[in-house]
DNA sequence: CTGTTAGCGCTTTCAC
DNA sequence: GTGAAAGCGCTAACAG
């Protein structure tokens, strides 16, 4: 019973098909179907229930092949698994299908190695337009995508000359404004708890700049692999940081998802929060903040870069010239209730 | 300067001319790219260089018509702005690419409807494969995948007679689980928290029935409309079971996350968990469960289940007959640590 | 408003 | 191991 064969039984019908059951030429089939402005009211109406009756599903591979329009967008993230970039995606995409457009996603898992090797695969189904998280591309997927002749957006990182058009914040900023808050909360020795990868690094320059800046004491920084933003990790962040300094007042964490394992084990120590450690997130969480008494984070709006990205995508897609490049920033939060370091 | 134009300038080469410049006809370079045991050594070097000076890119469209075949597959959930559902996705995607399959993917926001809209639409696109969350379709959706005739694969929900493969676990086992280790915890009056999907509403069933059977008090359900996984919702979920009850003295909740939010407006309300309010979360976080005393929760390994989808779908794209149904299950998992109701 | 012709770029099928 | 012919299913461009 459920062993289906797909046998390709009875062949599926064609335009062609379409067109004789309708008593008109396939071109006017077609017109019917996808430009009813220019085809009697009449006939489309025939050629609709034709195509109803007959279970007739068009062949986009068939046209596009002809009208060099496929109506795709490949687009790839790093992962899907934290919720700023699968709120991006996911507004992305919703807003690309609300234009008529389907996407492939692909997933880089933060490697532009894989980004190029699945690009060079995109290629060729020739995508109306391309998506791209982050502005770290090898030399062959500049290349490609130069002479795939398309448009292309950048998301994610704001940097004033794109390739073609980017929606996104300054990582830099992102973190020199979050070392600022933690002082200006009354901190003397923010530190750093981070994920391994570029952006997170680039985050933490911007904090380290910042506190070199304002000639404080360079901030002590714990890295770990992970990428994956883990809550478990609290406690072993917490406990490598003690290990490596003992004097941090404050940790900015590259994640949400961290800072709340960090508030956490907080928690669990003893440890008063905001009073004797501060604890800043990174994300679009509301928890560490809204629900928990955590000092502040640095509010991205994912879905926000995947809308607006989405938009300029369409608008060059449809020939236009939106602008190469916004800055959407992003937000510092305190929660106001919440009793600060003094 | 960055005012590209998309002139489609210089035609991008075709196969035809890659032959022409590695002096072969386009069928021997077609098979000195895909087929490269078909053809001598020294043809397949010459075509290879061919392809890289000239910056060849193949048309998948022309191909795909001619050999109907895509290696693109069609997948869809409701969001993924889930971590369950990301996951799922994640691994998936990831599976398929191993096996030179590409996905697009569509989100349904847990409408049908949609999700017929969609499939309609990407069946155009001719997908060697269909993936598809849960076993709930319209009769259309039904009728397009059967006269689509590829391989199906319904994900997340177990169903023991799917329309092609199926690859989950079932609703309502999980629910009644959940009820059996609140009661064998020594919880007298469990009540369920739970957003409204239908998902949710069949674990629900699953802990009344439960319920029903061993002659319980039938479980007061609070139901909020709101899909995506709130934190911020703990406050308002449980207030709104006070009201409704007061003497509920454990909560089923839909999601880890509305667990973690729950857990952390008891905290706030002076509840001691578990003594006094037992919480029990649903999901595939830590969270709830390793980090936080809370007191238990069902496990979903949502990556597995994408990557046993791919599994299935793959084999059945090149003609196996895998399994039909596959319960992947779920594991109730009670921290060890944690002092139950006794 | 409708039809004819031609061809998109590739691979299948058969022949050598 | 290689090639010639044919055609996948559709739409652009023109003509009526």
């Amino acid at each position: 019973m459920s062993t289906r064969s797909f046998s390709r039984g009875a062949a599926a019908p064609t335009l062609k098909d379409l067109a004789r059951l309708a008593g008109v030429s396939p071109i006017t089939a077609s017109r019917a179907l996808h430009r009813p402005e220019l085809v009697a009211e009449s006939t489309r109406l025939r050629v609709q229930s034709a195509a109803e009756q007959s279970g007739y599903v068009p062949n986009s591979l068939a046209g596009g092949l002809t009208s060099r329009q496929t109506r795709l967008v490949a687009a790839i993230v790093p992962t899907i698994g934290h919720s700023l970039f699968s709120d991006m995606v996911g507004a992305l995409i919703t807003a690309l299908a609300e234009a008529r457009y389907e996407t492939t996603l692909g997933i880089s898992s933060y490697d532009v190695e894989h980004e190029e090797t699945w690009l060079a695969a995109m290629l060729s189904r020739r995508p109306d337009g391309v998506v791209l998280t982050g502005t770290e591309h090898t030399m062959r997927t500049r290349r490609l995508l130069l002479s795939a002749d398309i448009p292309v957006v950048e998301l994610w990182d704001y940097i004033p000359h794109p390739m073609d058009a980017a929606v996104g914040f300054s990582q830099e900023e992102a973190g020199r404004a979050a070392f600022h808050h933690l002082r200006a909360c009354g901190y003397k020795r923010p530190a750093i708890l981070r994920a391994d990868d570029s952006r997170a690094q680039r985050r933490a320059q911007g904090f380290l700049r910042a506190a070199a800046e304002l000639q404080a004491p360079e901030p002590v920084q714990v890295v770990f692999p992970e990428q994956r933003p883990q809550l478990g990790r609290g406690r072993e962040a917490l406990t490598a940081l003690r290990a490596k300094c003992d004097h941090a007042d404050a940790v900015f964490c590259s994640s949400d998802a961290l800072a709340q394992g960090v508030l956490a084990h907080a928690h669990a120590l003893g440890l008063n929060v905001p009073q004797q450690l501060g604890v800043m997130g990174f994300g679009d969480q509301a928890l560490a903040v809204d629900c928990v008494p955590a000092l502040s984070t640095v509010r991205i709006d994912g879905a926000n870069i995947g809308r607006l990205g989405a938009q300029d995508l369409i608008a060059r897609m449809r020939g236009g010239q939106p602008e190469p490049a916004r800055d959407v920033g992003f937000a510092v939060i305190a929660r106001a209730s919440t009793a600060l370091k003094s």
